[in-house]
DNA sequence: TTAAATGCAAAGGGTTTGCACCGGA
DNA sequence: TCCGGTGCAAACCCTTTGCATTTAA
C-alpha cells in the first residue's frame, strides 16, 4: 500500500517530466494523476473519468482521454481491454502486470510481471514475438463461479 | 482446409439443432453460417457483417448480432476481443484456439488449443481458475515490427 | 507572449434495443 | 395459425475530433 506522500512524490516526478518536455502542468492533470495512483494498478477508463469527476465535478471526459494519451506516450500508463472490450488503464510504476478476469462475476486479479512473462515465454520464444504483458488479460471462470455452475454452455 | 461440402454438412447440423429447439431456420441465418464457416476460425464481428453483406446486400447488422448471440448460446461460437477492443468471433468446431496479435502491424496468428492450454496451465492450476483459451489474445510486437523499430516507447 | 490544454459540442463507430411486420414450422 | 425472426430506426455507450477560449510557462 502506498501512502499519500508516495503519491505526491510520484506525481511531482510526472509534473517535472512533463515540464521538462515543454508540456504544461494543470489542475486537471493533477486530479487525474491522483486518481490514477490511487487506482491500484488498473482501472477502466470509464471509471477513471467517474472518479476524477467525484474529485472535480467539472471534469471533462475528453480532457481525461487526451491526458491519458499523453501519459501513455510518456510511458507512465498502458492500456489494454477488459473482457467486455472496454479500455483499461494500468499504472506502470506499480509494475508491469497482466490480469486474470472471471467472465461470470467480473472479478479481476493481477498477475505479476514475472508470472506473466513465465506464462507467455514459450509462446514468445518460439516466434520471436515480444509480448506486451501489460496487455495480457486471461479470461475464464474463477473457482467460486465454477462451483456455482459446474458446466459451461454445452456445445 | 474444409470443402464446401463439409460446410454444407456442418450448416445442416446447425439447422437441425436450431429446429430441434423450436428455433427457425432463415435465409439470413444460412448466410451468416456460410460466412462463419469460411472464416477460418476467427473474424471480427464487423467484418462478419461486411462479408455477409457481400453475399446478401440486404444484410442487417442487428440481425447478425442477434444471430451471433443465439449461436453463442448454442455453443457454436465464442467471442473475445482483439487488441483494439473490438469483438471477435470464433467458430468452435474449427477448434478452440487463442491469438497472438501484433500491436504495430495488426497481424494475427492463431495459437493452437494445445499451445494455449500449455501456456496458461500454470496460471490456471495455481488458482483453480478455468481459462477460456478461445478468449485468449496475447498482444505484442512481431519479429518484423521489432526489427523495424528496435525499442518500444521508453518509460 | 504564445503555444499547450481545456471546455464544449458534435460526430463517430460498434453494438443494442423497441416495435411493427413478416414468414417459417 | 402463431410465435420466433427480421427490418428499420433510434438509442446507447465509449471514445475521438474540431475549434474557440483559457491559461501555464
Amino acid at each position: 500500500m502506498s501512502s499519500a506522500t508516495d503519491h505526491d512524490q510520484a506525481i511531482g516526478q510526472v509534473r517535472d517530466a512533463m515540464r521538462a518536455r515543454g508540456m504544461r502542468w494543470t489542475p486537471q492533470r493533477r486530479v487525474l494523476l491522483e486518481v490514477l495512483f490511487e487506482s491500484e494498478g488498473h482501472v477502466r477508463t470509464v471509471d477513471l473519468v467517474e472518479r476524477a469527476r467525484q474529485r472535480d465535478p467539472e471534469t471533462i471526459p475528453s480532457t481525461v482521454y487526451r491526458t491519458l494519451d499523453v501519459l501513455e506516450e510518456l510511458g507512465l500508463v498502458r492500456h489494454s481491454h477488459a473482457a467486455d472490450g472496454h479500455e483499461q488503464i494500468h499504472v506502470l510504476p506499480g509494475g508491469h502486470h497482466g490480469h486474470l478476469e472471471c467472465r461470470v462475476c467480473g472479478t479481476t486479479w493481477e498477475i505479476s510481471e514475472q508470472e506473466a512473462v513465465d506464462t507467455v515465454r514459450r509462446l514468445a520464444e518460439g516466434r520471436d514475438f515480444e509480448v506486451d504483458v501489460s496487455h495480457l488479460t486471461v479470461v475464464g471462470r474463477c473457482a467460486i463461479c465454477r462451483g456455482a455452475s459446474p458446466e459451461p454452455a454445452p456445445a
